[in-house]
DNA sequence: ACTGAAACAAGGTTAAC
DNA sequence: GTTAACCTTGTTTCAGT
């Protein structure tokens, strides 16, 4: 998934500075190896090193940047809930196909329960939802689907707890 | 929010150039700018100069290092439902406070419809979810709430399509 | 085995055009 | 927008603990 290489996927034990480097690196990857060794006390290449392995190891998959939904004109998240009973083979592989090239759509979920999927996505908004919802049901087909919109983000993060 | 200055929130119209840039920094922000010029046919610092402006501007506002769940013993993805009538004033403080102060929570939303709140967090097992629970109810008074756990995650994605 | 110091190479930043 | 100088930072080497 990630951008370095994860041929051999070793379950790395994480000491506690470890999880210092990680948990700073998942707030702002923009430090630079000294500044992020003085917060952990540690040399500039003793951090570097460390980073370069929990990279090997896969337990960082990629650095990326993280951009305002508003500024890009996606202010509006949405969550599309379905429930469907063709769980026929082809069916889900389809469903999977045109989830992960609608670009809108950020996350895709099988869940147990009665609640089948469940659709994270940002659209600008709601004719922009359903340009999305009519492009989707073009390419499955879907039969019970709920969307529930986004009033307030309370909290929207990617840090892990470690 | 982010880690980039915002004092000033203009809103930055993007041409294609911004947009491939973009592009390709959410997906790996550990480029160079080199070769990301090179990939937007842009020298050096023409590409330097307009990532310091969509940072200034807000349209990027940080850089995180993405970790691999698994790695880090969070393997279970899992979505509350929360419906209340306890619509009091500091009930929702209270709420905000709580689901942001709990690292395994990483989105808190406040819904439109039937439902009126929906969490999702990231937990090791189904022990550490119930954990998560007692100490969410411990904090705030909740009445409706129903689980719902990720059986396969078709995709997750921090990349917003320009 | 992992650390830190220093040398080196690469990339970020600035200035000039 | 580009090219080229500059200087911070990433990377490698090596020696010490």
């Amino acid at each position: 998934m990630g951008c370095y290489p994860t041929n051999v996927k070793i379950m790395m034990t994480l000491d506690e500075t470890d999880r210092r480097i990680l948990t700073h690196l998942q707030r702002d990857a923009s430090m630079a190896f000294d500044g992020l060794g003085q917060a952990v006390n540690l040399s500039r290449n003793a951090c570097w090193r460390r980073i370069k392995a929990l990279e090997a190891a896969g337990v960082i998959s990629k650095r990326v940047a993280v951009l305002d939904p508003q500024s890009v004109g996606l202010g509006l998240m949405v969550f599309i809930m379905i429930r469907t009973n063709a769980h026929a083979p082809d069916w889900l592989e389809q469903f999977r196909n045109a989830t992960r090239t609608i670009p809108e759509v950020l996350g895709v979920y099988r869940m147990s329960g009665d609640l089948d999927y469940l659709i994270r996505a940002r659209v600008a908004d709601m004719g922009d939802y359903d340009r999305l919802y009519q492009r989707l049901i073009h390419r499955v087909p879907l039969s019970d689907v709920s969307a529930s919109f986004v009033m307030e983000e309370i909290k929207d993060t990617t840090e892990l707890p470690l």
